[in-house]
DNA sequence: CTGAAAGCGCTAACAG
DNA sequence: CTGTTAGCGCTTTCAG
């Protein structure tokens, strides 16, 4: 009745138990080719009362196919990547793709080294983010022979695929609508980190856009770690107190923008009357707060979505085919007022 | 100059390139057994120069050994199994093995075939939530010959090794310190989902300690998706509508709970003077609320953590050894008070 | 220190 | 519809 447990089922095992060969339980177990329904039914209840579990690893090797999928994102500390991974998931759920999450922490070299050891399992495809690589990195995509999609962000030149927003757009878009609302004493808060190259974008943006209409940023800070809320509250009172005369604070995510309107709110101050405000991300949480802070939508959850659906189609091409679909696609995120970027009446 | 894409390279072409065995060109890769620094030298060289990545694939199936490790976690859209996961990560960092994630949205029967896809890779070891689960995956897991490690709860049977809090426990303390605080008429507030056992058993731990009080929950309000700030304002307002006599609000998660607190406050509602306030989680949000919620940690980092260990311990054991450290590892979350849980002087 | 042979468990490609 | 024969690319084992 107990089965050592030191040695999986194989094929043989099933093949023995059922008297069919191996070759049949293979094709009912995947269902390839005809196979008569009673052999089949057969089949299947070998498996099922051994509790029989295929062994991918040698199927794959066999078949020269993998239905992994590496997806290579650099946190899990904030909602933006499991969102983009829900996305991808949703796309997968229908096909028999897989994704592998590797993460980088933002790291280069930690990029490069996860994406070695995904790729040693020969997935089906890459799904990475961002543009920027090391060299080694870029030539491991190039060579890998399989299709490469870069999530995001578009401001750049990709390997093979691409979908994301462009975040420079974005910072300039948000530049331009605080403009029009006739904000022209502006703060800028955002995160330290000099690997987040999408943060960076969206800041080069938005200075252009900036100095575009002839204003210039008048404060700015930078933070690093910590509970991005809380951060968002001291960052606030730091800048205020440091140029009490800002009329706009722009930051460079929501979290740290809820922080800065609670305390803004705990002070008194007027929000958007005597301080406008904008973050961005477009995240879920915003929706509870006592204003509904201006934003602009990251797209995530689209973006994992279209990302997964190329693989999917390109997987399915045969082999160099030109794909049909675009493998190009840069989103366009709006900008959602809220209650915090327009100037009371 | 360029290699046809569709090929990846091979062992024997690493070989043919440098004029070393195969086999030794497999022991320089692997750092395995003696090899002279010449040849080391050469093989490595041609090995980078190529751009060969090794296919684990092959490798795996000759060695019978994988270096994966199957995480099933129910949902990534909270910060909850995020949090895990970067604990496993981060035990796993330095070590072969590689996390492999599954997502199963709490429903059974895809967790089923989420654990038979894994399986499928012969991982070395499966972490997963909950100690719920359908007969055949605990079948499966049973019959796996590998270590299993269930995480979250300890409040149920493991099939083999455990990590987690007792959310039973966890439930019934907080009832006993609301209580203790001189909180006498208790609302809870909490999500629909009957397939969240945790969230099911801190309810149940909670009314216990309440009942051995001599207390009754006097309202409960549950619900089901959406943004949970939002929902934890909306459900807040909606019970003091229905129950305004209320002292104490008991939130099933944090979030809610900050809802709760927020709209509290633009109420003009005196916290927690006039009514106190608890959530669960002890996320990192928490820090920059208006006042700083209650709270219980539920060591979501320590848990992952923990219970990659315990993997990593085993895979370093003989077959069927005893393992010496502890396999079922209950920790005990305490009780944040913040400012919302003492009633003021 | 290095190499040759024999599979790992499965599937592709043919035969019947 | 079913079975047979060769490997897939690597590592184990055993000889030198």
């Amino acid at each position: 009745m107990t089965r050592p447990k030191h040695r999986p089922l194989t094929l043989r095992d099933v093949s023995e138990a059922c008297g069919v060969s191996e070759m049949t339980v293979s094709r009912v177990l995947r269902n390839r080719g005809d196979v008569s329904a009673a052999t089949r039914e057969k089949v299947l209840t070998a498996a099922k009362t051994l509790g029989y579990v295929p062994n991918q690893i040698a199927g794959s090797l066999a078949s020269q196919r993998v239905n992994l999928v590496a997806v290579i994102i650099p946190s899990l500390s904030n909602m933006v990547f499991p969102e983009v991974l829900t996305g991808v998931n949703k796309t997968f759920d229908d096909t028999p793709l897989q994704p592998v999450v590797g993460v980088t922490d933002y790291l280069p070299e930690k990029e490069e080294q996860v994406l070695y050891e995904m790729l040693s399992w020969r997935p089906s495809g890459v799904i990475i983010a961002g543009l920027e690589h090391t060299d080694a990195t870029q030539a491991m995509l190039r060579n890998a022979g399989i299709p490469v999609v870069e999530i995001m962000d578009t401001d750049g030149n990709p390997v093979d695929a691409m979908v994301g927003i462009s975040h420079r757009r974005a910072g300039r878009k948000m530049a331009e609508a605080i403009v029009k609302q006739g904000y022209t004493r502006i703060g800028f808060l955002g995160t330290k980190m000099p690997l987040d190259h999408r943060a960076r974008k969206r800041f080069e943006g938005f200075t252009e856009g900036l100095t575009h209409a002839g204003i210039e940023i008048e404060d700015r800070e930078f933070y690093n770690g910590g509970s991005a809320l809380a951060k968002g509250r001291e960052m606030t009172q730091a800048m205020l107190e440091r140029s009490p005369d800002l009329d706009f604070l722009y930051y460079s995510n929501d979290m740290i923008g809820a922080g800065g309107m609670l305390w803004l709110m705990d002070q008194g101050v007027d929000v958007p009357g005597q301080i406008g405000l904008a973050g961005f991300n477009g995240v879920e949480l915003l929706a509870g707060l006592p204003r509904q802070l201006a934003t602009m939508d990251a797209c995530r959850f689209e973006i994992g979505q279209a990302a997964a659906q190329i693989i999917v189609d390109r997987s399915a091409l045969p082999e160099d085919a030109e794909p049909q679909t675009p493998q190009q696609i840069t989103l366009a995120p709006k900008i959602t007022y809220g209650e915090t970027l327009r100037r009371r009446g």
